[in-house]
DNA sequence: GTGCTTGCAAATCGTTTGCAATAGC
DNA sequence: GCTATTGCAAACGATTTGCAAGCAC
């Protein structure tokens, strides 16, 4: 069972709430917040609470076994990916994409940061995305 | 009057309300809050209220005159600076510093976004700034 | 049984909404 | 006078807190 290693990996003593979160976490890429998270596990953890989703996912990031998102204003979004790349946020249907980190990027961590210990790198682009783009051009009157 | 001419130049109807807050906005830049400017300004304007702060913020950002950065969790904050350039947020003091966006980066924008079309690029890290490094080496005891 | 984890209910607090009062052309 | 702007009070909603109960070693 991967989850549970990998909160091993990260000092994280496993319980059975940490291990479904991480799991969700890691099954489910789409950068749900802890609300998605709650609503998706509740059906079948009756008594999950959803303090423990909280706490939970804050003990994740501050262990850097997930990302703590911050591209929507509305909501905090956590990713199981804590490997370098982007993301992309729809101001139109509201989902966050994945991007590959532009390689140009890569090479500048920790790198003329003005003297500043750099632990946390977060790119974010937001915009139409590509499919809403497409429904724009079928639905156009030329 | 500087604040004034950046309104209209974004197409910013100006009162005066708009204008004493760009004017905070482009004479502090230190990327304060809503609350922040409400709290700075309201001495002079006692009839400002904080619902106009927050709609005139709201308003700044969607007409591309001031910058909404999400980089803390725990407030939205605010930049008249809206060139292309990086933040840094300090984890241990909350100062959020500007940084130069690193030259490899500003060729990225608009290229190899898989489709999507940008309109927003927020470039954030967070960590320990050199002023509260240089507080840890002082008390150090070695 | 000691300390960590969980979960409920209540509180907090930044932000938004509804709507009436006001200002500007 | 008509429209946009402002401001108050109330609502909202995501997140946090206090604390009691449960679990694990």
């Amino acid at each position: 069972m991967k989850s549970y290693e990998r909160l091993l990996e990260h000092n994280i003593k496993p319980s059975m709430q940490r291990i479904a979160i991480m799991e969700y976490l890691m099954d489910n890429p789409i950068h749900p917040s802890a609300d998605d998270i709650y609503t998706a596990l509740s059906p079948s953890m009756p008594t999950l609470s959803k303090t423990t989703v909280y706490n939970t996912l804050k003990l994740f990031s501050e262990q850097g076994a997930a990302l703590m998102l911050t591209i929507d204003e509305k909501n905090t979004n956590f990713d199981a990916d804590t490997s370098v790349h982007s993301h992309f946020l729809c101001r139109r249907c509201g989902h966050i994409y994945d991007l590959k980190c532009p390689e140009a990027i890569k090479q500048v961590e920790n790198v003329d940061m003005d003297g500043h210990q750099v632990s946390e790198v977060h790119y974010y682009y937001k915009g139409i995305c590509k499919n809403c783009l497409s429904k724009d051009k079928e639905t156009r009157i030329d």
